[in-house]
DNA sequence: CATTATAATTATACCGATACAATTTGTAAA
DNA sequence: TTTACAAATTGTATCGGTATAATTATAATG
């Protein structure tokens, strides 16, 4: 593990076990240097990371501070990587609807870049959230990147898989969405009813290389999800 | 100005104008750092920038890319600070519904840690994309940090007037929202009926020294508009 | 007491260097 | 042609400096 991640790790947990609370005034840049024992700009990468997931904002010339937490049960649409890391503490559950190896319609032929031949996994699902109907997330896991997948994979967290034992590293993703109002299929798998608000949400994963890999489309349910940004200028 | 964000800029603009396409190989880091006559750590700093933006992606081992641009007239909800700047040629006007200074309600208060005497500006008013209703926006300013405040100024860009006339400096903003449906007044003002969807939005903008001064509620018009997010691991 | 100038604090910019890790490319073996 | 390995490329981590800009605390001033 690298020094600024275990840095950034530490002063996290300082944080989130109460020793600092928000609007508290973390010890200076030099003092965590020597505290910490190593130079000046591994502390600033350290920091600079907390400030990017929203836990810190740093004042020049004032100090560190401990952000607001973010509202509990809020998906931090910043740094997602899947629901099952954003939400440790609750019970998250699939339904599997199908899971296949096809020939993907032309949408998502463009979006993963694939070639004519080339084939996908179809991974469609409906998600719970503490027990309550969270969204249905269509995925398209490009063959090429991800080589093997079945039900059992899909029933839990499918990037586990594809991090731990596929070794393939995330690198970014692009997300886009609009609000819409639900077809009658939608519906039923949401316990809802036709015409109402959705939340429709499209997300391409890339590769640390640059290669996409994950087209999905997520209907989340309107009542049940609720979502969260920290932004910096 | 900042050499990293001349460079940053300059390579952006090298990416809009053209130069360098979606999937195209940038000059290496060293290649940058001669060329632009500055010590490596300027150039990263440079390229994380554009890397935060959306605009690059990096590569170890193998270099930096330009990223696939964003789809128009998207809110890149990442770097927001108004949407005058987010929809530079695009046509953006407002209609004023009211501009007062209030006593805030208790919600307000906590949000804008004011104390019980201190009072805020209330901006209401619908706002429109290229002519089309985009959204209602309800803004509180607190008057300590936002001295004046007038129906001439929110017709305009409230947040260059902040920024340049006030010389505040807006430092981070969080960010919350949810899918509801709307109310008939909303309704109305959005040229939509009541109980279509709705994105509820919040937004608090801090100053760069942590100071809480904006807090916006918006209802968007669900068919007008559309948002990105750009997100790295 | 309020205001203004000054000094101390503190994060950030910037330099230049070494070591390292991931990827890509080139080369040799099968 | 494919595979396996070695070497070159290239971004990142880390060090340790100096200089700078914003903020805050302090002292001086009216």
């Amino acid at each position: 593990m690298l020094k600024y991640e275990l840095i950034a790790e530490r002063i996290e947990s300082l944080i989130n076990n109460g020793h600092y609370e928000a609007g508290d005034k973390l010890p200076s840049v030099e003092v965590l240097r020597s505290e910490f024992n190593v130079s000046k700009s591994t502390i600033i990468n350290a920091l600079k990371n907390l400030e990017k997931t929203g836990l810190i904002y740093q004042a020049r010339g004032s100090g560190i501070y401990v952000r607001n937490p973010k509202r509990d049960g809020f998906v931090n649409l910043f740094t997602a990587d899947g629901f099952s890391d954003e939400f440790k503490g609750h019970d998250v559950t699939s339904k599997i609807l199908k899971v296949a190896e096809i020939q993907p319609e032309d949408e998502v032929k463009q979006q993963l870049k694939l070639k004519d031949n080339d084939t996908v996994y179809l991974v469609d699902r409906v998600r719970y959230l503490d027990r309550e109907v969270f969204c249905i997330e269509t995925s398209y896991f490009s063959k090429n990147v991800v080589l093997y997948m079945n039900e059992e994979i899909a029933n839990g967290s499918i990037f586990h898989y594809i991090e731990n034992n596929l070794k393939v590293k995330v690198g970014f993703t692009d997300i886009y969405f609009n609000i819409g109002k639900l077809n009658k299929e939608d519906a039923t798998h949401l316990e809802l009813n036709e015409g109402d608000p959705s939340l429709e949400y499209e997300q391409i994963f890339y590769t640390s290389t640059g290669i996409p890999f994950d087209y999905s489309k997520i209907i989340f349910h309107y009542e049940n999800s609720r979502f969260y940004i920290p932004s910096i200028k």
